[in-house]
DNA sequence: AAGTGGTCTAGACCACGTA
DNA sequence: ACGTGGTCTAGACCACTTG
């Protein structure tokens, strides 16, 4: 099982990929607890520092949540996660505020080429398409396209379901058991088209901040492409560098 | 000096704090290698684990770099550093190039009131404000407008030095002793004005995307204010979020 | 009181770079 | 051969949560 080598893959490293690989097929579930690194490590026959070190990076990707006193927790998807980690939009004043959410239709397709592309499909494969608007306190402010594979949300935009809650990520989680893990941003500015200028209620052609996501799970998968198109007037993207 | 108490800071972080005074104090110099963690162990009498473990966290922050068989330096601008941490355009296909940059205008002024704010200088204070136009394949792309405290950059844009490199932050390091260490950027879209338009070869009018960069020392100290307008017809702003 | 994560130690050995 | 960072171990004790 591990194996500890001349020139191999570290210990640690390769306990990494156990753990990812347990969660991942779904033996821990998001919100769950793992076995305590003193249980871990006699199971995997290390020490116990070295599974500390192997869950430490887990940590640091997110995967994994420490409570002191509790024990490791595989992470899951809830507001705060939402805002902090996936949210980048702020007000002039460098406030996150999480906008509500406005289905306005929510469709079966076929793949655009691009979109296949984008998410790895064979053409033609059957999408769901949602148009959304979200407004920052009651204003009109992000006109929002997702494109879902149909195949990993079944169910999902037929009957009365297009009634969907502002944090996505939580709802892919409980519902379909899709966890977020990553996500690829393009940021553009554009034009307002006729679409987008009706539905945030601006003039065609004023300039939007495009926000192209494609948001993947632990094991790179995408699962969703997003396309924001956002009113930069009363606020801003936000980004650290180090 | 370092305290083990009931209840205190931990001891690797307060040699985390240690370390980064002796950085930002400038006894250790970017590029320079500083003491083995054995050496630095005994010098603070605490065990090799400990000092290693406040130096992982340096590391993670890009302060300290770590190369195996050699030594730990402190980190310093290079082109990679640039362009892996502090550049985010890429061309259409995900491609990272490091644009040309051609100084149009370097003068001093007076700084504004909105730029005194977000440089925390005193009202009217001197400042120098760069104006240039960054090429890409020969064609300009990025109009940037960088205010800089002129106490700090003491003979910048004097004489015939109005010709900067393509990599800044190498040059305020090099020549100023200044190390930017993290930034604060706040993209929007906004409509190209008629300086915008007739440097970068647009209409007036056209969506570009404005970053407005505050970026500041170890230390924290805000040492330069960057205002990036893009052309995002060929390039995009490409972040990653976990 | 028992169990969990969090810190700290001391020492062994490996991998790498330099001389 | 030597010194550096990188991995791994075994064990001690602290801080926090739960029963």
């Amino acid at each position: 099982m591990l194996s500890i080598n001349k020139g191999s893959i570290p210990l640690y490293q390769q306990i990494v990929g156990l753990l990812v690989a347990r969660i991942s097929s779904g033996e821990w579930l998001p919100g769950e607890i793992i076995p305590s690194e003193i249980n871990l490590a006699k199971e995997l026959d290390v020490s116990q520092g070295t599974v500390r070190k192997a869950i430490t990076e887990l940590v640091e990707n997110n995967v994994l949540t420490r409570k002191q006193g509790r024990g490791t927790f595989v992470s899951n998807h809830n507001i705060d996660r939402a805002l902090f980690h996936f949210f980048h939009i702020t007000d002039n004043n460098g406030h996150k505020v999480l906008p509500d959410g406005e289905v306005i239709s929510c469709r079966h397709k076929k793949a655009l080429k691009s979109e296949a592309r984008k998410l790895q499909l064979e053409p033609d494969t059957e999408i769901i398409k949602i148009e959304r608007i979200r407004k920052i306190a009651s204003k009109p402010t992000i006109a929002e396209t997702i494109v879902l594979p149909a195949s990993r949300f079944k169910g999902l935009g037929k009957g009365k379901s297009c009634e969907l809650p502002n944090t996505l990520y939580e709802m892919y989680e409980k519902q379909f058991g899709i966890t977020i893990h990553r996500a690829e941003e393009q940021l553009r500015a554009v034009k307002a088209s006729q679409h987008d200028a009706s539905t945030l209620g601006l003039e065609v052609g004023t300039p939007l901040l495009s926000i192209e996501r494609i948001a993947t799970t632990l094991d790179n998968i995408p699962v969703e492409l997003r396309i924001s198109r956002c009113n930069t007037t009363n606020h801003y993207y936000q980004n650290t560098l180090f």
